[in-house]
DNA sequence: ATGCAAATGCGAACCATTCTCATTAAGACT
DNA sequence: AGTCTTAATGAGAATGGTTCGCATTTGCAT
């Protein structure tokens, strides 16, 4: 009776083990609906269970980013940033004021992109595109 | 019989003093063709005036970035990294092999930007579009 | 149930950047 | 040219996010 999702699958595939750490920040990271850092992850992991280190929680999230689980963000002078890769892909707006952060989608763009790349010589692996703007009030 | 530059005008006129730290770092960041970080700027510096700290050169980063004389970029992963701001603007296609970074311009992404943060009700400060490619053999 | 490698917890180390503070030097005014 | 005021500098300590080293624990194949 081992319920694994869909993570712990991909986990147990690449031959890494399903451990209790990476069990509950695969769990918090599926509530979470915004984008943590490794300090906030690090939190509310130890709610769920006290003796988990910020280093564990550090490892996990270069493990997770390695079989495709999370995505890591950089934004703007912070520290990273993290969130689940089982969306559609989309970039975001950052809020300068707030520090909100809206997500957005661009077929366009991110046809543009492969075009200029082309361009040049290059495919593309990765891309990074963030804007950062003021609410029009 | 000053021979002062743009950027040491701009500094006068934002009431900051020419110094000769100020002066040579601008002078490096005129003649480099590339992203120096800061420790780069540092060593070419130390060529021109050994006795340059590398606390002045964050600092006058800082104070150049806020006159508008550079630009900071923070690709993926490694420090901080300058160039001069007199220029088109201009993103950024970096060589995940070789580091090489490849500038290239876009005006319909730059437009369809625009119009995406004016959709979500943001007016755009500031954004970030980065490529990471690898060359097509 | 046992054994062994992988993963963890803890603190130390790391690295880019910023800060503190005593000293130096712009540059305004004589 | 000399003096004065204060911004800027140099040196090193401090910081913050992240990674490492190592003894201990744990997952899991047998
Ligand atoms: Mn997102
Ligand atoms: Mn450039
Ligand atoms: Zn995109
Ligand atoms: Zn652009």
């Amino acid at each position: 009776m081992t319920e694994l999702s869909r993570y712990e699958r991909d986990l147990k595939n690449a031959g890494l083990r399903i451990t209790q750490p990476r069990r509950i920040i695969l769990q918090i990271l599926e509530q979470s609906g915004d984008h943590p850092d490794a300090t906030e992850i690090f939190q509310r992991a130890a709610k769920m269970d006290a003796r988990i280190s910020l280093a564990t929680v550090y490892r996990t999230m270069k493990v997770l980013e390695e079989t495709g689980a999370v995505e890591r963000h950089a934004f703007q002078g912070g520290p990273a940033r993290f969130e689940q890769a089982d969306r559609e892909h989309h970039d975001h707006l950052i809020d300068i004021e707030t520090g909100a952060v809206v997500e957005f989608t661009s077929p366009r763009i991110e046809e543009l992109q492969r075009t200029i790349a082309e361009e040049l010589g290059y495919e593309i692996v990765d891309h990074r595109l963030e804007l950062y703007g003021r609410k029009i009030r």
